[in-house]
DNA sequence: GTGAATTGTGACAGGGATGTAACGATTCAT
DNA sequence: ATGAATCGTTACATCCCTGTCACAATTCAC
């Protein structure tokens, strides 16, 4: 039985009126997305190359920028590029509409908006980024994991896993910056806590990093946090 | 495990009338809340600025100003943005039900009303909005707590803590404005006081005072209250 | 101004948390 | 059956975090 562990998909929303981040906000969680607000565009960049989320929600009109600048940004960046956008705008014209997704917004919502229907639109798109089939690849700089193959490569060379310790790095990977307990790796990893030691993790961290690191004492990405976890660190990560 | 510390919510009433104060506040304190009663909006946003009430419960016409007005100030200020709102009122004409939402409300409740449904209700919006996953970073002018990634930012350095360090400060920064006293953060931080002496506290207090203030002799942020605790101040705190 | 109470701080011993090697158990292919 | 591979545990060494104490500094009451 696998560990019911599942982390909330964030969402970054940037919108200076507070009226309608807080009515976003408000409907977005209460269909269990994490959301994180932003009134305007700030470190917007450097915080979601720490945690990337998994969907921008722009307002394509906010001080101190543009959002299609920031689109075009998040566009050109490395490591979220692959991150799904949606406009948020109030500007009905269809060569607005036209522009926002030919800089590569994957959907577009014109305010007035329903709210059932921003969570419906935000639902369908984070669907189709969802690839269940897709070769799930997350790269980092000279790491590359293939979950659909289950392989590993360090500087372009296979590295052979046992599939605990792949399931253990993909897991860790694949929510970068985020800090988990032995606990909480046991269930969302082992998926029956109950009969692991939390000690074993530990063993299967070294091991890991034994095969991703370039110095196993001082490791860059496989982070210890004493008294908390470990955590994977994202020096640069693309996700594809 | 955690303490089991939980601070009394705090529910400020803005309501002119002194019958329906009262019996607000009676039947609000008896389901375990403490009530903050205002008959005019006076000083209602600078009480709340220092310490962010968890409802606002507002009468729409008082003198002194519009309970609209007053959501509308509440909902653009970065402090007391998150904080759900209930109007009270006589108006049960449905575009003023529309309007109260539209303005940011997250209830309404029409007069004259049960107290029974009154509870009822503020109870469901502080339900809805006990996050599922708490705001995982709390920034302050130059402070960045990051609960997810245990990490801490000073001047967007990063600060190395301990475990006991992070939790103490993360405690802190969230109930800003408030003094808790040695025993309680004990409580709340350690999880079992029992054990540890109160005096503890102080040490790590003063720890943390070396890694986020500018001089730790005169702290800006983790003042000392002396006789009775220690307070985490607000200068302006913007919470993701 | 004086003494008492409270808080700040440096230093330290002990222990809990982590790194690591080695081992037995189990599974699986041959 | 046999050997290899993997899994999870354990034991031990190491490290640094933890919590306490003693004393200094500060504040308060009178």
């Amino acid at each position: 039985m696998r560990g019911d562990v599942t982390l909330s998909q964030t969402i970054f929303v940037l919108e200076d009126e507070a009226d309608i981040s807080r009515l976003v906000q408000y409907h977005l969680e209460a269909s269990g997305y994490t959301v994180r607000p932003y009134a305007a565009i700030g470190n917007i960049v450097a915080d979601a190359e720490r945690q990337p989320p998994s969907l921008f929600l722009l307002d394509i009109m906010v001080p101190g920028g543009d959002g299609m600048d920031l689109c075009r940004r998040l566009r050109q960046n490395p490591l979220l590029s692959v991150v799904p956008i949606i406009f948020l705008t109030a500007r009905a014209a269809e060569n607005d509409r036209v522009h926002g997704l030919e800089l590569g917004a994957d959907d577009y919502i014109t305010k007035p908006f329903a709210t059932r229907e921003l969570v419906a639109r935000v639902k369908a798109v984070l669907r189709r980024f969802e690839r269940p089939t897709a070769p799930s690849i997350v790269k980092f700089e000279h790491i590359e994991i293939d979950a659909s193959a289950m392989q590993l490569r360090v500087h372009g060379e296979l590295v052979t896993t046992t599939a605990t310790e792949f399931r253990l790095l993909d897991y860790l990977a694949r929510h970068p910056g985020r800090v988990f307990s032995r606990d909480h790796l046991l269930d969302a990893v082992w998926g029956d806590a109950r009969f692991v030691t939390p000690r074993s993790v530990d063993v299967y961290v070294r091991r890991i990093r034994e095969k991703i690191e370039e110095d196993a004492e001082t490791p860059r990405y496989l982070k210890t946090m004493r008294g908390a976890g470990y955590r994977f660190e994202i020096p640069k990560a693309i996700v594809n």
